[in-house]
This record gives structure tokens, C-alpha cells and sequence, in this order.
DNA sequence: TATGAATGAGATTTCATTCAT
DNA sequence: CATGAATGAAATCTCATTCAT
């Protein structure tokens, strides 16, 4: 039991570090059973088929960026306090963690109907959690009523696109350099401007309605 | 010899119909093969590779797109005019031709280091577009003076999410719904109310009213 | 685990068999695969390439013919003699086996640079064994000072080419037939004379009788 | 058609330096045409296929050796003489004209049937050509009577081996070093005392019986 | 004569998966 | 649970040759 899940363990391990730097399909299962020094029953034994071994790896990560994100979020208080949060983490989660990176927001589109299903699933679970806090703020009346479900996506997106970016070019260095620039534009975008050097508040913005 | 140009289009055609529907590594060049009705040396007569026949497809698409982009912000007048134009253009654009949407925004995320260079470069096209449209309008005044580069990366990034996330759902029908929310993000994140002038809300988010 | 050892063998045999026959570019991998009754994967498997498998194969036979050419030189006593058993080694060997001459003599000549370097590799190491006979001989006293390495080479093509010449017209019949004739122009060159002792011709060709 | 002649002749150059240098198979017609800057169609006008391209290029190259020998042989005077004579053109001129060697020597032996019977033919032009002087040196008793068409192929195989091993190594340079040594062996396997350094005649040495 | 686009059979190689041990 | 030899379908690519222009 305890040797099973350091397997189960070693193979992820493998996979993400193969994953993410040559991608799915540029990965051979031969080169994960030797990173992982497994034999290729092993893997098999833990994972049905290479494809199920992405998706549970594609499932370990998302988990825990989801959860470093709802802990920020439980943290902070305020819809728009919370929003920053999340960005935060993200960028920094993110950046701290290529690969993660790489494999969470690089893989799986051009690979097939299922690929992309998993994708689609992933990215609604952030987009709801984005999309519940923006419709929390516009019930509040912190920002003006708008396409939440939209914004969510659009904003998803963009952070996808710059991390991306990042990951290629190295550029900005250090990837949190985009945050200040990202914030004011999502928050811009949503009716609230975003607060200049000057006037930072740690304060949530909401007790005193 | 025989009609160099036509042979040569029949495969790009074939290729898009074939890589739009099933991807990059689900097409098989005997696939291609049969639906151009060309000998398998015949496109390595013009591709020398199966990459390269995709990377060629994806300049074509690029570069059509570009230049239909383009034109509609040579017709307009005033730096957030061409804006909306060009956002416009994009989304109809995409709309209608569904296929060119699979190709250019699905394709060449997670199909090794290659294909992300090409994706990267011709994005980058695209953001460049964007940056140059709202330099200009920051330098007339239009807008307030933000990071233009990492806001024409955020928008190329919303916008492929949207549109991805329309190609696999179909939702919104027709995309070009998504037209006056995303606009209205875009614009009011860099300042500009839209589309009504009335309601912009000048005072920061900690207003404590 | 089935019988790795196996199956190695049953690939080297079907191998052996068709080069033999056909040369290395006119046998088809499908055709080994075939007459081994082993998978594409399987020769795969054991032989990373087309051309490490002929190479292996090269290597079993020299070594095979190396190691009864080196049997028969231990077995007999003194230089001359034990040149002799070579000799009659090889060609009876050669002789029996015409699907090991025909590899070892006739392929590796024009399928491009690698395997020229084999072939030189190979014959390089019966180079040296004649060679080593020749050197000891001359220490003996038992033959003129002369230079062994050239006689060496010379030796090895003069039988190649023999053997060759009879690989294809089938003559002469049998191919031990030469072995007079060669030993007693091999044995004349380094100044023995073979096997009459009493006609040998001491006086240059320039006496001017 | 001095036009025809002179695309011929740039055919026959290109695949000459090519065929050379990489031997038949890997020789693609495609290099074979830009090389000789003709048109696909150009060589097939002149040559009905590679195969005929090649062996119309062995002829070509065989002749001017054959002729070259020939030559030298009528200048000189007395069997022996004469194949001394014949033995310093074909190094010297191999020596000089590398590609003439890598071609007629490395090529034709594992490229199939058609390409060893063309060897065998060429080899047996040479062979007779040897036999033949060999014949008249042993009518005239100035040799001991032998099997020479043996002794022809030996001195053959002996050449083609160590002018082989000159292309591959270089050694030893120049090649008509090997001259000395090769000459010793050959005449005293045929019963005659090589001619130390003291002693070479330049008359002939048939004149005084 | 010459061109070079096109052919198409066929070659080598890959690789996810299986299963006897 | 684990191993790794073996499978075999399928993929990409090559290249001598042809033939409409």
C-alpha cells in the first residue's frame, strides 16, 4: 500500500517533469518507465493508458493550484480583495512552478476530443471560482453589473496567454512583474479603479457599507 | 509540368479540412493524401515535411486573417474605432470559418517545442497589431497610459479563450454575441466607458459610501 | 520474459540467410521479420537500426571464422605451417559455408561509408593474425625480411578475390581447389619455396643466359 | 549533338564525384541532376536508368585505366617488364585519381546480381590482360610454369585490397609506396628474385637468349 | 531534346499496449 | 505486484521513374 503510492508517485513524477518539457505526444511511455524506474507493467499497472496517466497528472495539478488559490481566497476578505489574492497566487504559484505551468496551460488542445474535454473542465472550475466572486462583488454593488461568465473566461485567457508567453521568452522576469499592469486592467475592466502606488489600502474595502 | 500553384492549394486545402477536424498527430498524410487526390510524393513535393505543411497552413490562416484585420482598421478612423473594428473582424471572421478558428487558436499548444515556437511567433503578429493601435491612442491621448504590450497579450489571450471555448461548446451561438461584453471589458480596462458614457464610475473601489 | 536469447539468434539466422541471398539493400526488414517469425517490434527490439543488425551479424561470422582459423593455428607447429593451416581453414570454411563468405566477402563494399569502415575493421583484425605469423616467422630466420603488413593485405585480397570469383562462376569446383596454387604463390612471394624444394630458382630473372 | 555529348559528359562527372563519394545506393538521381545542373528528363534522356547511368560510367572509367595500362605495357619490352610496367600505371594512376579507385574498386559487389556480373566482367578484362603476359613470360620459360589465371586474380584481389585500404586510411602515402614491396611478392611468387636496389636494369631482359 | 511536377510502391522505424513468467 | 520481451498496426518519408508541357 505504502510502496503502491510511491510508485503511483514516481511515475507522476516522471510524467510531469517528460510532460512538460516535450509534451504529450513527444513523450514516449519507454522514456517515463526509465525516468521513473519502473518497469512498463508498472505504469501500466497504476494507469490504464498513457492518456489516463496525463489526465490523473493534469487532476494533480489543477487540484493543488485550486486549492493555493481557495486558501488565498479564504484569507482575504472582500470579492475584490479576493480576486487580487487569486491572481496573486496564481502568477506566483505559477511562476515558482514551470511546469506547471507548462502542462496545465500548454497541453491538451490540439490533442484530440478527450484532451480537450479535460481542458474544458479544468478551466471551468477556475473560471466558476472567478465567476462566483465577480457575481458576489456585482450583487454587493462593487462593480457594475456585467457578463461575469465572460469576464471570468476572458480573464482566464489572459493569464494563460502572458504565462505562456513567460514560459518562452522568460520574459517579464520575474512573471509577477505582469501583475500590476494584469490587476489594473481586470479591475479597470470591471468598473473599479485600480489604486495607484500611492494610496495601497491592506484594509477589505467592504465593512463599513 | 503540370499546375504547380493548383496542386499545391488542393493539399492546403485538404490539410486545413483534415487538421481542423482531427488535429495535428490524428491526420495522417495518407489521410491528406486521399482527400488532396495527390500521390504521397506529391505533397512531400511541396512540404518536406508534415510539419512544414502545417506550419504553412498556419501562416496562410495567419496571414489571411491579418490582412482581413487590417483592412477593417485602414477603413476606420481614430485609434479606439480601429480597435473595435479589428475586435469585430476577428470574432465574425472566426465565427464564420470555424475551421480556421480549430486551427489557428487549438492547434500547436501541446504538440512539442516546435509548434509552440510557430503558435508564439504568429501571435505575437497579432499583439504587435494591438500594441501599435493603442500606443497611438495613449500618444493622441485617447486612452490613459498603460502597459500596452502585456494588454494587447491579455486581450489575444481573452479572446482565444472565448473563442475556444465556443468551438467546443458552441456557446455563445453566434459567437459574435460575446462582441459587446468583451468590448466593454477591453475598453473601460484601459479607461474607456463604453458604450455608455453616463455611468462610469470615477471614484476608486474603497469609496466607503 | 520469453527467451530473449532466442529469438536474438532466430533474427542473426534469418538474416544471415537473406543478405546472403539478396544483398543488404534488396532484403526488405518485412522479409527478416518474415522468415525469423518475430515481430517488426521484436527485431526492433534487439536490433536498434537495419544496419546494426547486418553489422552484428558481420561481427558473429568474423568472430566464427576468426576463432577456427586461430583453432587450426594453435593445433599446428611452426610458422610456415601454421600460415598453411590458415590458409586451408579458410577456404575449406569459405567453402562449406558460402552464405558466410558471401557476407563476409561480398557485401559492405558499396553500401556507403559505415560500412566500409566495418568491412576495413574486420579485415584489419585477419590482417593483423597473418601479419603476426609473417613478423615470427621472419624472427625465425625462416623467411626473408619483407614487409609483412603489405603481404598481409595482399594475402587477404588476392583470397578475397578468389573467393569471390568463385562465389559467382562456381569455379573452381570445389573452391579448395585454389589451394595449391595460392599456397605455392603465397609461400614463393615470402620466399619459400612450395612444394618442390628442389626447383627453386635461385638466380634473378636477369641472368642473361 | 556536341551539345548532346557535353550533358553526358556532366552527367557522367557529377555521378562520377557522387557515386564516389557515397556510394550507388546512397546516391540519390536527384543530386546527381542538380550536380550536373540537367534536368531530371535530361538524364533520362541520356541514360535509361541508374543502374545504366552506373555501369555506363564503370565502362568509362575501366576503359581509360584498361587504356592507360595498355599503353604503358606496348612501351615496354619482355613479359616481366611489362607487368612491372602495368602494376606502376594502375597504382600511379589510382593513386592520382582517387574517385577512379573508390568507384572502380569499392563499388558493384553487394548491389546485386546485375552489378556483380558487371564486376566480374571488368575484373576479368584486367585478369586477362595480366594472364595473358603471364602465359607468354611462361612460353618463353622465364617462369616457372604455373597456374596463371589464379596467379592473375590473386595479384588482382592483392591490388584491390590495398589500394581499398589506401582510400580509407591514406596510408601509405602516396600509394605507390606499397610499389617496392607488392612488385617483391608478385615476381617471387612467380619465381623470380625482385631486383634489389643495386642491381635494376633498365633494358630489357629478353633480348640475349 | 529538355523540364520538373507528380507518381506510388515500398522502406524503415515507432510506440502504446499486452502477457508469459 | 512487477518485469520487459514481444506485438503489430500505423506513420512518415524516399526515390527511381514517368510524362504533359
Amino acid at each position: 500500500m505504502r510502496d503502491k503510492e510511491l510508485t503511483r508517485g514516481r511515475i507522476l513524477d516522471a510524467a510531469e517533469k517528460l510532460f512538460a518539457q516535450k509534451g504529450f505526444h513527444e513523450t514516449a511511455m519507454e522514456e517515463i518507465v526509465r525516468a521513473a524506474k519502473v518497469s512498463k507493467g508498472g505504469v501500466y499497472f497504476h494507469f490504464p493508458s498513457k492518456e489516463a496517466l496525463f489526465f490523473a497528472l493534469l487532476d494533480k495539478l489543477a487540484d493543488a493550484l485550486q486549492q493555493e488559490v481557495q486558501q488565498e481566497i479564504a484569507r482575504r476578505r472582500g470579492a475584490v480583495n479576493k480576486i487580487q489574492g487569486a491572481l496573486e497566487v496564481v502568477l506566483r504559484t505559477l511562476s515558482g512552478k514551470r511546469r506547471l505551468a507548462q502542462i496545465l496551460l500548454r497541453q491538451g488542445y490540439g490533442l484530440g476530443p478527450a484532451f480537450e474535454r479535460k481542458r474544458l473542465e479544468i478551466y471551468s472550475r477556475f473560471a466558476q471560482l472567478i465567476q462566483k466572486y465577480l457575481d458576489e462583488a456585482a450583487a454587493e454593488g462593487s462593480i457594475p453589473s456585467i457578463n461575469t461568465e465572460i469576464t471570468a473566461y476572458a480573464w482566464l485567457g489572459a493569464i494563460n496567454e502572458l504565462v505562456l508567453r513567460w514560459i518562452y521568452t522568460g520574459e517579464p522576469d520575474p512573471l509577477t512583474e505582469t501583475l500590476p499592469a494584469l490587476l489594473e486592467i481586470f479591475l479597470r475592466g470591471i468598473g473599479i479603479e485600480y489604486p495607484h502606488k500611492s494610496r495601497l489600502r491592506k484594509e477589505p474595502y467592504d465593512h463599513a457599507t
